[in-house]
DNA sequence: TAGTATGATGTAAGCGCTTTCATTTGTAAC
DNA sequence: GTTACAAATGAAAGCGCTTACATCATACTA
């Protein structure tokens, strides 16, 4: 592999100049500029990366921490992030936290021992106080689905409350008045904001909320369809089930046609994330799109211009959830 | 951030006797170790990763390159990559191909820029040849699902065409006698491939083949909805419908329900790769499966080996798959 | 014509490590 | 107490770049 070294030499110039026109930062003659570049171009020189991070004290690299790699739901998130870096020159190094604050911490300062120049967080099981420590020492950092008040203008963040508060209402308007809802852990924040978007809609509809209507899954397909049992021999006078997220709907689903209810006619049941798989269900699933992709580009856009300089649009932090309306809901 | 020398001078040694208490590749006394350890302990020090890969020639990052990031594929192939080289202290960049030539071959000079050790490579586009040169540059990498024969050595497969042959074969001793056949792109390797195993299941059963039971579609949802309702049109006595893969599957489900054929008693249908997503349809559906799991952590094994001399386990090329029974299959 | 900005380029000092080679120290044999 | 050899350590030269600073030519002013 050619250095920086030999097309100096074979164009000519020294060092600098050859290192001026590869960065251009600093004006550099046309005439200068053509003989480095045909240098370079016959040489086949390709700058060291590694060299250009040493020497600058910028990697280019930026490092995202997902709960998982697999399942239907960080794909896309990854995809617009790499997809945004890419176009920028830079790269992205992947890690995955499990939910799991030993493994949230680790993975943290592994992608920090790889000199990334930033991070994108989505971690779930890490205090907020850690993170704002975290922040107290320059740590470059931006969070996806998670608010920390001291951390506001790096978080980029759903409106889980609105979108619990249009599943149920979507329930509400057509009719159904004995809603079960089946919560993800609720010490999850985004379990209690989607939670509290449904007890908001009962309120604003006159509906009293009751215990017997409330079931504290995992955000898995199993505990959709056990919480479904759960609920229908507890209160059969349920017509309809809020899921907190698409997986457990799955699992509704399932539990609800094995206890012989008819879909949709039967049960309603409505979801949430609107997960690639949403639509193979059947009936197909109704639920709340969340808009993982356009806030993965945004997290990206947030890392651009504050920690590269580049890019100028305006950055928006809070997302707004909407319906997505297909063949699982219906009057009761 | 503390640097190496600020250790050695806390430790009274020099720099070399801390690079090596780092490195453990050169015996130090196990008194002076002791007091590296300490200084290192005292100042937090944490190596630079991109000073070691500039100054060993080493980058220990791994670039993985697919198809696509999101869809229900690649995850588990990249959670276990992930998973295997993170414990072995390396770290994965990663880029999307999109299937197509110039972009793999683009997001293959920008992981070789960004100075990988390796690459692990799940690329369609690009031709043997083109890989085959990219070897005699001595660019390290591994192919996975897909068999060049120069490159035979560095080759993770699926045994696709037995994948075929067994969804074929299970259809047959269900008594099917008339089964469509809804492939993948025919240029692609594997479609083709799975495609063989279908006609020598058939020969083997001695059922002749014919034209009107074949529909080439493109892996994607829609084409298997549209692929079926063009056989069933051809070809109405048709019982059964063998898919190339799952997402052509669901699709089928959905086309052969709006034509008012019963699942499976009416129509049964099997897929192929036993995604993340194939038993949330109803009914669930009966596929082959594809261990990409497996072969993600085999691909990691085989560069661990070759190209960092770690680990010695064997090494397995070719991974065989198998029928996972469902629902969506019966007697016709 | 000398004096002074201004733009273009060169010089060289790092960035924080690894690694070769040379040197010192410790140990055992005589 | 020498000598011989192995083990432990140190000195210093890079790895391929960036960038502060120095230098040089050119063009403009007075």
């Amino acid at each position: 592999m050619a250095t920086i070294y030999e097309v100096s030499k074979l164009a000519g110039v020294s060092l600098a100049t050859v290192s001026r026109v590869l960065n251009n930062n600093t004006p550099v003659k046309e005439e200068t500029r053509l003989k480095v570049l045909a240098a370079m171009e016959e040489l086949g020189y390709q700058p060291n990366s590694v060299a250009q991070s040493l020497a600058s004290n910028r990697s280019n690299s930026i490092g995202i921490l997902v709960p998982e790699l697999n399942g239907p739901f960080f794909g896309t998130l990854l995809s617009d992030i790499e997809n945004s870096f890419r176009q920028a020159g830079k790269h992205v190094i992947i890690a995955a936290g499990h939910s799991d604050e030993k493994l949230e911490k680790e993975s943290i300062s592994f992608l920090q021992s790889r000199n990334c120049d930033a991070l994108i967080l989505h971690v779930e099981a890490v205090t907020d106080e850690y993170l704002v420590e975290l922040m107290e020492k320059k740590v470059k950092f931006v969070l996806i689905n998670r608010f920390v008040p001291q951390l506001y203008d790096r978080c980029i963040t759903l409106n889980n409350q609105h979108g619990g508060y249009l599943a149920t209402r979507h329930m509400l308007e057509h009719g159904h008045q004995n809603i079960g809802y089946i919560s993800g852990p609720i010490w999850k924040h985004d379990a209690e904001q989607r939670y509290k978007g449904h007890l908001r809609a009962l309120t604003e509809f006159g509906i009293p909320h009751s215990e017997q209507l409330f079931y504290e899954g995992d955000y898995h397909e199993e505990s959709g369809a056990l919480g479904t049992k759960a609920l229908l021999q507890k209160a059969s006078e349920i017509t309809a089930i809020v899921c907190a997220n698409d997986e457990m709907a799955a699992g509704a689903l399932t539990a609800a046609r094995e206890l012989g209810r008819s879909l949709p006619d039967g049960l309603s049941i409505i979801g949430f994330d609107n997960v690639n798989f949403s639509h193979y269900t059947f009936p197909k699933l109704t639920t709340i799109n969340y808009p993982m992709g356009e806030m993965g580009k945004m997290a990206a856009q947030l890392i651009l211009k504050r920690v590269y300089q580049q890019n100028n649009s305006s950055i928006q932090t809070v997302f707004e959830p909407h319906l997505i309306e297909r063949d699982s809901v219906s009057r009761p």
